[in-house]
DNA sequence: CGGGGTGTTGAAGCCCATCAACGTCCGTGG
DNA sequence: CCACGGACGTTGATGGGCTTCAACACCCCG
């Protein structure tokens, strides 16, 4: 098997009962590979797309631009998520993606998405069901940048993030790769680049991380888990671990 | 045709094609109907669901309960809107569901929908651009509560409720009905009751809006559109109006 | 060695949260 | 009819947390 299709089927099954049948299905997508340096845009707002995205490796994040040219990132995501999912039903991009550190990602056609789609419901279920768990993740960050402190507000977006790779299996022990610099975390969390630093210092005093060289090493889970009041339960995931059973 | 099917289809083709097969197809679909007291909540955070809500009349808001007892609204939906379609893939709730003023929704059977969607892909695609289109809200939310000022956030807010009202055909002239208080306003937005009124001060003061009693009125939605940097194209409605060519 | 990008730290000031007091409306019950 | 009480809206004073600005440190790469 292709190791793109391993990844994607990987991924489905975090929250979606995938058959071998489904599986067989999903390996008969075609696809092409495309390799981003850092910080490169590859969907731009307001653009149309044919192909859906996949990421195989490294981070890619969704932002608005806004007219002061400055940018609100939305959401990060990471090796099997697709993030233009909405692409294949929503004509024009409302907001842009973009490499954080480098990353590869594979495009997926349309038409042979929505054919599958047709033929095997429960893929597109799958899928669906992969976008209604987007749409939670941004629900939180709502609540996440209106209703918590500064230090709550990073602690949490540290916490999902570390969550997150840890159900895809991408992290070495209680290190996460995450290459984004200070500027970003602020254009993430609603806060200047001053305050980012000044609570990143307050979150390593803590003991409960640290954070440098685009790396995140998580020192103290419940304590991190406690000052960002986090709470896995939005991003819908098994709480089993993954099964290979098609290998 | 009943009404209850009449809203669904018409608010379906506000963005997608639905033909007269399909809408058909949609009168098929049973439901039972409940009135809501105002502020009534009809879905619990951590519930389950073997029905989807649709709004018939009034509005309904979902929002997150925060350990201090406090809220964060996440959004607002009006007649047409499924405001819990993400139960028909996602096992528990991650948010509540409360009716803002009286309501009257309709809950429809998920067996009978997701039957509807393997029979007719075209329906459920309609359905999943619906949930997208509340995925590209809720991005949007994330930036205004996190890169606006409180006025700008304010006036967004209005802008896009009366955008949306106005393509369902629920206003009356430059009125809309928005049974929401000061404080609930404020459990949107992200600030204090006294900074709502001082805001509220603000956009009457410039002309755009008055709000008192219930109803929003634009006096000058230009102005109010430039105050709150309000581009409607992530609503990915039809431009065109909607047209009648079923009754 | 120089320069740019990025991170770090301090000082000043403002916006907004908080608190408090008062006003207004409306429904209830005397 | 009026008195009362509660929910909600309004307004002022205060304080603090965050933004802003500025200066400097650091590091990688040319």
């Amino acid at each position: 098997m292709e190791r793109i299709h391993r990844i994607l089927i990987d991924k489905l099954r975090e929250h979606s009962p995938i058959t071998s049948d489904d599986a067989v299905a999903l390996q008969s997508l075609s696809f092409t590979v495309r390799e981003l340096d850092r910080n490169e845009d590859f969907i731009r707002q307001g653009d149309t797309a044919q192909v859906a995205a996949l990421v195989v490796e490294g981070m890619v994040a969704r932002y608005h631009l806004l007219p002061n040219g400055r940018r609100q990132y939305l959401s990060f995501h990471m090796a099997g998520d697709m993030p233009d999912s909405q692409t294949l039903f929503l004509d024009r991009m409302d907001h842009a993606v973009c490499s954080i550190g480098t990353a590869v990602v594979a495009s997926i056609p349309h038409k042979q998405l929505a054919r599958l789609f047709e033929l095997r419901p429960l893929i597109g279920f799958a899928v669906w069901r992969e976008t209604l768990i987007d749409a939670a993740i941004f629900r939180e960050a709502i609540t996440n940048n209106s209703a918590r402190d500064m230090t709550a507000r990073m602690a949490h977006l540290f916490c999902e993030l570390f969550y997150r790779a840890e159900a895809s299996r991408l992290t070495r022990g209680q290190v996460m790769s995450l290459p984004i610099g200070l500027a970003q975390l602020g254009e993430t969390l609603g806060m200047a680049i001053a305050t980012v630093n000044r609570t990143l210092a307050e979150l390593r005093s803590a003991q409960a991380i640290e954070f440098r060289g685009g790396e995140l090493e998580v020192l103290d889970w419940a304590r991190l888990v406690e000052i960002g009041q986090f709470d896995p339960g939005y991003l819908h995931l098994k709480k089993t671990p993954l099964v290979d059973d098609d290998g």
